[in-house]
DNA sequence: CTATCAACATGACATCTGTCATAGGTTCCC
DNA sequence: GGGAACCTATGACAGATGTCATGTTGATAG
């Protein structure tokens, strides 16, 4: 055998963290030097130890997986980024590819690909869910603007047109403009299913 | 050493059930007998195997965690239930104690104690989250009525009063009132507001 | 330089939403 | 038999929401 496969870890879940540290552990050809439960701490280890592949969730305090993919490509381009996530969003696909991410898998798919992947990284390889990698081209991108976005996300969680106005520095009929825009692009019928359905494909 | 600890998981996210059987896997008094995606097949393999201790997410498709306990306990009551979830909200946890779970971890909490939490409840201990069992006696419970329920989880996801209205057989002015009066009751300005403060006690 | 687009605004209108008072019917319990 | 809770309903009102037409401004891409 070679060498072992550095490895460290972010995913803010302590359970799952601990789970995958030991899944990882298992491997023979696998090591890994730390698990972190936000992207500040798993950028500073990864400057430190120059791991191999470092796996990382999005979703995540501090530091987005996002945001912490682009900082250690920038940093430490040696150490490969491999996305964990929940989400089978093509939004979020594209900005971890964007951002330099090398692999993009699923925490729906089988636990035994985490560490082909993580060796398939490792070398050098992409590794990316085929269905999402085919759903990435055909995907419509977020047709919203950033001001209807802000507002949309906000009427979603329960802020009035008058709350939102005011906070905002806005006229009351402005918010109802970008509100009644960001329904009609969706295809909505009322701002609460707007934000539903901007939610689900990920553009809030 | 008497006997090994014999578990059954019940979790639907693929990669969270195999790190987490790996975990317990590790420990030399506990043995995994096998990991299930939804409470059906789960449900099956409990009557099987009758293993001392059920892991369980509340959450799954077919059956939730929650039916799942009640039942286990009424089918095969030497098996103890222990439910691993997300969520910390009294609602969940006074559901889970009423169809007889004897214990429910957190899955931020730290891996360690999942082991520990197998071990104690394969005793006939019990084991709580001290924060939230502190918290289910100041809890409130749920004020809602089953129709403001209903309604407030549906108009919740962008349903309007009119499709309510039809799809309930009921008169606009009637799905108004249960709105009005769900509204009132969790104090919210608005029915948005008020679902998001009922999801988010547990009481959709 | 100009066409386009995001951001912001106004006014008017129709419709939807939330509230309140009131009330008939059912079921269950004391 | 009389409450109590729940489900359902009506009508009326104020206020919130969604839509539309139209316009100004600033940035920016061509």
């Amino acid at each position: 055998m070679t060498q072992k496969v550095r490895v460290v870890l972010a995913e803010d879940q302590s359970m799952l963290r601990g789970a995958l540290a030991a899944l990882l552990s298992i491997e023979p050809d696998i090591e890994v030097l730390g698990s972190f439960s936000d992207g500040e701490q798993a950028l500073q280890a990864v400057g430190k130890h120059r791991p191999e592949v470092l796996v990382a969730d999005i979703e995540m305090p501090k530091m987005s997986g996002l945001e912490l993919t682009a900082r250690v490509r920038e940093l430490n381009p040696e150490t490969r980024v491999l996305i964990l996530t929940t989400f089978a969003r093509p939004g979020y696909l594209r900005r971890a590819l964007d951002a330099g991410a090398s692999g993009y898998l699923l925490k729906d798919r089988p636990s035994e690909e985490l560490a082909a992947a993580v060796r398939e990284v490792s070398r050098g390889g992409r590794v990316v869910d085929p269905q999402l990698a085919s759903q990435i081209w055909s995907a419509e991108k977020d047709p919203l603007t950033d001001r209807e976005r802000l507002i949309l996300r906000r009427a979603g969680d329960g802020e009035t047109t008058i709350e939102l106005a005011r906070s905002l520095r806005l006229t009351e009929g402005t918010v109802r403009n970008y509100l009644s825009e960001a329904i009609s692009k969706l295809g909505a019928s009322n701002r609460i299913e707007a934000a539903r359905i901007a939610r689900n494909k990920g553009w809030l």
